[in-house]
DNA sequence: ACCTGAACACCGTTCAAGT
DNA sequence: ACCTGAACACCGTTCAAGT
């Protein structure tokens, strides 16, 4: 059996009791994520995430400088989480730019519904440092740099109408997605005429009618 | 000159010392508005507030049950500043459905880039009671009936390809519309290509390129 | 009818002191 | 190097008591 390392290389077995804990710093992610996964980000609260660890109320601090930091450091997880889910659902160039935007927005979607704790986190730009953190602006760079490839494949097979400049056509892609995620999390789409239990299939109806406007209709 | 009446119809002079403050619900609300417009309504606290007001804190409960109450009443009149806003801007039957569609998205992107603090406010989910609030629910049931009845009349009219379904358009209409107002109030534009300052025309440009694939071209 | 004062159970954060 | 204990300045909310 391969022997289990901690991060600094240690053998030393984890349950172990009476240390000064090992991993502080990731034991306060993932109780602080467990919280957030209960009541919604906004009450993720460090001294719980602490008592719940079994560690004093000032412990966290050795670790991150304050609350907003932790809560940055749970969104850049979840941002990397979301860009591989994006990359792998778009799939290959076995399937046409126009195709494989529509199955970006859709992984998307799909993400953002499926793990709607990580969304809120990633989403919940009042409670995170987004400027301050390289890691989470270069996830989102990723996906917005997907866009526009696809786009730019796509004028240039002719689905899309060349006339539209491809930043102004990310755009609005990434409005319509974001503003779905977002009506879905914060409980609009009800509203908006979607029965419960049918968001899912409204939300991809809605990206597919999109990406049908963008397709260049038959030449005239 | 009239005499001015305060809400229980008497005259007494509302600057006057010593009374039971006379309209502490009304104060309460300003005072909440005025915090949330300096460091955001996640930081609006009840506290707070009755002691700018001088007032002590168990006071303010008399008049809201907690503070989710107070935060949605706030709401409430945003959302109904915003319906006012989004039906002026729109104009009269003069105009083609589908201009008074892009005119009703203009006229709410502008408020909520014109007055953030109001927008965040009826966008803040997690701090208000949307279900529990028949006058926010009927606000935004107000925006939503506009919407699909400008779409309704651009088919009927050959506007719009009247193979898409009404509720579908309307939709999409409504995701992109929050998601640009949304990613605006979060940070996102920055990140998408759009330059400091720029915000407001990229905003109606990608609305205004919404419209232009909606539009049916020319016949075949 | 409306407000105060005091209390309770929470926060985030700092800092000296412990191991 | 990492954590504790105690403290400080805050919260939201309740409740008896005051006017």
């Amino acid at each position: 059996m391969a022997k289990l390392k901690t991060e600094r290389g240690t053998d030393k077995a984890v349950s172990a009791r009476g240390y000064h804990h090992g991993n502080l710093r990731r034991a306060l992610l993932e109780a602080a994520l467990e919280l957030a996964q209960q009541h919604g980000p906004e009450r993720v609260s460090v001294r719980e995430a602490a008592r719940q660890i079994g560690v004093s109320p000032a412990a966290p601090f050795r670790h991150f400088p304050n609350r907003r930091a932790l809560m940055t450091a749970l969104a850049e997880e979840a941002g990397e989480r979301l860009r591989i889910e994006v990359r792998k659902s778009m799939g290959g160039r076995e399937r046409s730019p126009l195709q494989r935007l529509r199955l970006l927005g859709r992984g998307y979607l799909q993400w953002a519904m499926r793990h709607p704790s990580h969304f809120k986190i990633v989403s919940a730009r009042d409670q995170i440092d987004l400027e301050g953190s390289i890691a989470l602006r270069a996830s989102i760079g990723e996906v917005r740099a997907l866009t526009e490839q696809m786009l730019t494949e796509a004028q240039q097979q002719g689905q899309v109408d060349a006339a539209h400049r491809v930043p102004a056509l990310a755009l609005l892609s990434r409005a319509t997605v974001y503003g779905l995620a977002r009506m879905h999390q914060d409980g609009h789409l009800g509203q908006w005429g979607v029965a419960a239990g049918e968001e899912a299939v409204a939300m991809t109806d809605t990206l597919d009618l999109l990406i049908a406007l963008m397709r260049r209709g038959p030449a005239v």
